[in-house]
DNA sequence: AATGCGATGGTCT
DNA sequence: GACCATCGCATTT
């Protein structure tokens, strides 16, 4: 299944249907001239009829973005301490997103330790250390600097210091879905797609 | 490798 | 005042 839609498109699907088209796309972080960027491996649907979304009570301050245009931001904060980011998806004004979970680094990998564990890259990386890199949506936002000041960035705009590209087909042998990831309700829905490349 | 738990603060009831 | 779309570390297998 070698999707032939362009990203415009692939936003504008339902939640459900955008997530799994959004593996292995590629996530840009631009910060001045230094890039950091990485395929995305893991990802998660959520829509305004489902229970677990954020937008499912309706529209607040802190999730309009996601009743916002599709292809732009969702950040949010949780846990008193950790970042996460969401790609709005469909049509505007229906609180539709895709968490992003996971991400294989590509570019930047230097930049993108120093942000996640506040040490340079050391000459041998210790394996648990490159696992842990980037294998969870908190993990993700750290070692990409993503936090409130990117809200609602339009991630389809090649001058955002955050946007998406475009990126090799995927293998969809290599795609499993399973259920979402820490959830109170809602916990039997399939909509979590991992790309283990 | 798997499990359990504390940290920590914004958001919503 | 409760609840988190989480993570890292300690403890146990």
């Amino acid at each position: 299944m070698t999707s032939t839609l362009d990203l415009r498109e692939v936003v504008n699907q339902p939640a459900p249907l955008a997530a799994p088209m959004l593996l292995g796309k590629r996530l840009v972080r631009q910060f001045g001239d230094r890039i950091i960027s990485g395929l995305i491996t893991e990802v998660e649907a959520y829509q305004q009829d489902d229970p677990a979304s954020h937008t499912y009570r309706g529209k607040t301050n802190r999730n309009r973005a996601m009743f916002g245009e599709p292809g732009h931001a969702y950040i949010y904060f949780t846990y008193g301490m950790h970042w996460c980011f969401n790609i709005v998806t469909d049509k505007t004004g229906l609180g539709s997103g895709v968490l992003v979970r996971s991400i294989k680094i590509d570019v930047g990998l230097d930049h993108a330790w120093q942000n996640r564990y506040r040490e340079v890259q050391p000459e041998v990386m210790p394996s648990e250390r490159c696992r842990n890199l980037t294998n969870g949506p908190g993990k993700v936002a750290m070692a990409l600097g993503i936090d409130k000041s990117l809200y609602g960035i339009n991630l389809l705009d090649a001058a955002s210091q955050l946007k998406l590209e475009d990126a090799e087909p995927v293998d969809s042998s290599l795609i499993t879905q399973t259920p979402r990831i820490g959830l109170s309700v809602a916990r039997d829905t399939p909509w979590r797609w991992h790309y283990s490349q």
